[in-house]
DNA sequence: CAGTCATATCGTAGTCGTTCGATATGAGTC
DNA sequence: GACTCATATCGAACGACTACGATATGACTG
């Protein structure tokens, strides 16, 4: 007997119970729900922007250059959260390190992302619920 | 003695020494940095938007409404666990239900989300490091 | 080369998110 | 009103993320 729940492969009754050819609409289905590996590469950006402060470093670099110094002095926070966020971004490739002495210098690697963090304060402004 | 990795309040050592009026440079600083209340809402719509699932179930509602078993065969996930992010979807607002007997439809609540999505995409193309 | 300085990394504790089986709910049907 | 069906919620297991003190690194300075 098939189960509804089943995890993987298996149509879900009610699916198979919906349409004449339950196949076919899954194939379609399947299709509308887009490429895994893109959503695995947005999702992963957006995770990165899933954190305030990282966010607010972001902010910090839209006019320019920033040494750690200045970002910690910016979010308000310690040193070595402020690395390792900054450590992070870099990772991802959104920021972009010069060392100069005993001095990095962090900046935003491209402006696109202020873009989509406007729109994506445009959005959560009209969709939030209010709690 | 001012310790550079202190959290909160105090100014780093460093930014101290490079500027001849600290706190007034950690005023602009922290003003680039932004208002941390957006930086949380825009942090809670990227964190929506950080899972693959959660994506790829708004990408099936791209074309129009669908029901839980539609969902649950586009994404090929167990029912509970397309369920509960459907729940997240919908407390954030992004996504709206309708009842209709035992039926239940989901559909997006502005398509702006599309938007922002694809922008995602485009910058993750470009800024993503291979590894 | 000992000391200081700016930053990076490590280690850990605590929290949060995700998944999914089991079970509840509430609508329809006989 | 017992049964089936579609969906929702619960609860536990597990992993990922976060913050941050402690410590390491590597550059400059006397």
């Amino acid at each position: 007997m098939t189960d509804s729940t089943a995890s993987t492969g298996e149509l879900p009754d009610s699916l198979s119970r919906l349409y004449d050819d339950p196949e076919a609409e899954a194939a379609t289905l399947r299709e509308r729900a887009g490429n895994p590996a893109v959503a695995d590469r947005v999702s992963r950006l957006c995770g990165t922007l899933s954190n305030p402060l990282r966010l607010r470093l972001l902010w910090a670099l839209r006019d320019g250059e920033c040494c750690v110094c200045e970002l910690q002095t910016a979010v308000d926070a310690p040193q070595s959260t402020v690395a390792s966020q900054l450590r992070h971004l870099t990772d991802v490739g959104l920021v972009t390190t010069r060392k100069e002495g005993k001095w990095s210098y962090y900046g935003v690697a491209d402006d696109g992302v202020f873009e989509l963090v406007d729109r994506a304060a445009g959005l959560a402004d009209r969709t939030e619920v209010d709690e």
